[in-house]
DNA sequence: CTGAAAGCGCTTACAG
DNA sequence: CTGAAAGCGCTTACAG
């Protein structure tokens, strides 16, 4: 293990002075050193292997061109398609993006955060947001360039970009009104996240249009399993059974499809159901779920384009990007039997 | 935007030297500092919100706490989970997982690479080996601390932890014989990977076990379209059909299921299928999959595991972890119907 | 166009 | 137990 080669000696082997060696290894300045020179030390440093030791550079510039992103959850599969857009965005633009789960625990946030902190982050994206939220407060109190994405704060304090929640439910209502439901549940996100606050409102209000009384029940997080519990409750307590239920995402409708199941019940021909954010592989689903298409990808890269701004020295302005969303028909919607 | 205090800021205020305000805040030596000095400085420094600046540190110590983390594909379900293994290993130690997406390109990979060296990683997690793979070779040049993640090279030259490719093929092939399948193709996965490698050769081995003669389609990647064009090829060519067929992975069984189903036949009831990682939601599935299960969370935890040894000065051993692995039996292996 | 110098914020051997 | 000093590998205003 040799140990690595330093601009200094590169300028020693190239015979110059390691501030001309900083100039020319430095796209930015190279125009300030002697072509010939210039092309000298290039060739020297190639030959070194000379790679520029970044977080001496950051010291001195006091830039890490680094972006810590929050992510509450990687295995949940909307997540990953995110993560890639901010990075396919910063990474051209020089910056690593230093990607931390939290495991949705408040706790394994912070320090994730202070770590980030340490780690002198330019900016932060974060995919955490709850309404009422500690850190987001701290980055903002700290002047730190800030983007959330898909979950937003009350009230918003940095940039937002989202899907359009309130126009996905409400064309699955309507969808499911269209069909002859009248009886329809929502099995609601956690009311603690904006998704889950504003899907619930665009249930509440779709509903109301249709002169359909509203039902909901709170699953205490977005996975299967809290799909699975919601439901359960939806089967024992109502009376009679919804014929449609909107899930507040993929991941609960998958839940509650095996409530649905358990129960001995059948989808669609006893109870209709939706999901939301169009998962990979639901069209493989027996029965092939209904879902509302979020655009994952350009989530992360527009939160990392209007990070991006903000590093560059824009203003941290709280407006809120929403891209638009596409219902995706598929079997596990049909018109009520009873 | 206040300036972020430093040490300085925090000895002046305690009214002790920048050496003396180190120590103390170090957890390490703080056993050097006065005990009531110490605690005033600490007062200092949380009063001040004081976070060390840990690009600082690392310029000072040459360590960053940091690891690159090269990841073929996160929307491959298979990797999330091994990202938070490697994570949750990770960060109790201080280190911070730095994760980068190649996309399966050389160029990207060798790009990310790059800036990972720059950034002054003390080690690096591949899980995108290659049977033979220049960075691989690089990381070894160099002597910088690596282990391979599911995915091998040949000659192995770093620590490697992997699922048991070869038993858990094996296990697939003597179960659909056990059905009575005499006709078994294998949709390979590609064989740069030592997955697909390890894979097909233990199909091979299998199938001429039970006296079956091979067939395999190699794929150009582990995705559901390379699966959908493998699967094709199989329904064009073959004549008599395959009875069954032994996917490399998930998602190749996925698309294999699209292709078998727009030629018009039916899983299990014309051609069993199986995969390989029981990514999520395979139960939901039409047929639910048979698969091979992985347990992707410890291959994480285990290569974290192992490069901390190698970080901690341990040699870098060239020794295969070989985890096992389960067939988890599901609707779509039924016994032959012709 | 190039060099000499200062300094980013830490840590750590060396004195005392 | 504490301080003074050197130095990690860069960048950049300042001279020339």
């Amino acid at each position: 293990m040799d140990k690595r080669p330093t601009m200094s000696d590169v300028a020693r082997l190239a015979g110059v002075h390691k501030a001309t060696a900083s100039r020319a290894l430095n796209p930015a300045t190279s125009g300030q050193v002697n072509p010939a020179t210039a092309r000298r030390i290039l060739a020297v440093a190639k030959q070194l292997g000379y790679t520029p030791n970044t977080t001496a550079r950051s010291l001195r510039t006091s830039r890490t061109l680094t972006v810590g992103v929050l992510i509450p959850d990687l295995t949940n599969p909307l997540f990953p398609p995110i993560v890639r857009g901010i990075e396919n965005v910063l990474f051209p633009r020089g910056y690593t993006a230093l990607v931390a789960n939290t495991d949705n625990d408040a706790e394994r946030e912070a320090a994730h955060f202070d770590t980030l902190l340490g780690r002198q982050v330019d900016g932060f994206i974060l995919a955490t947001g709850r309404r009422t939220h500690p850190l987001v407060q701290s980055a903002h109190d700290r002047g730190i360039a800030t983007v959330l994405v898909n979950r937003g704060t009350d009230p918003p304090m940095f940039p937002l970009v989202t899907g359009d929640d309130t126009a996905g439910i409400t064309a699955v209502v309507d969808h499911l009104a269209e069909l002859g439901h009248r009886r329809i549940a929502h099995l609601a996100g956690p009311v603690t996240l904006s998704t889950g606050h504003a899907r619930t409102k665009a249930y509440l209000n779709a509903v109301a249009a249709h002169g359909i009384p509203p039902s909901v029940v709170e699953t205490s997080t977005y996975s299967a399993p809290a799909g699975f519990d919601a439901m359960r409750k939806v089967l024992d307590a109502a009376d009679p059974l919804p014929t449609a239920v909107v899930a507040a995402n993929d991941l609960i409708a998958l839940g509650a499809l095996r409530a649905i199941r358990a129960h001995g019940l059948s989808c669609p021909d006893d109870i209709s159901l939706t999901g939301f954010n169009d998962m990979p592989f639901l069209d493989e689903l027996s029965p092939p779920l209904t879902s509302v298409r979020v655009p994952q990808y350009e989530l992360g890269t527009e939160s990392a384009r209007l990070l991006l701004e903000q590093m560059d020295g824009g203003p941290a302005v709280a407006k809120t990007l929403t891209l638009p969303v596409r219902l995706v028909l598929r079997g596990s919607t049909a018109p009520p039997s009873r």
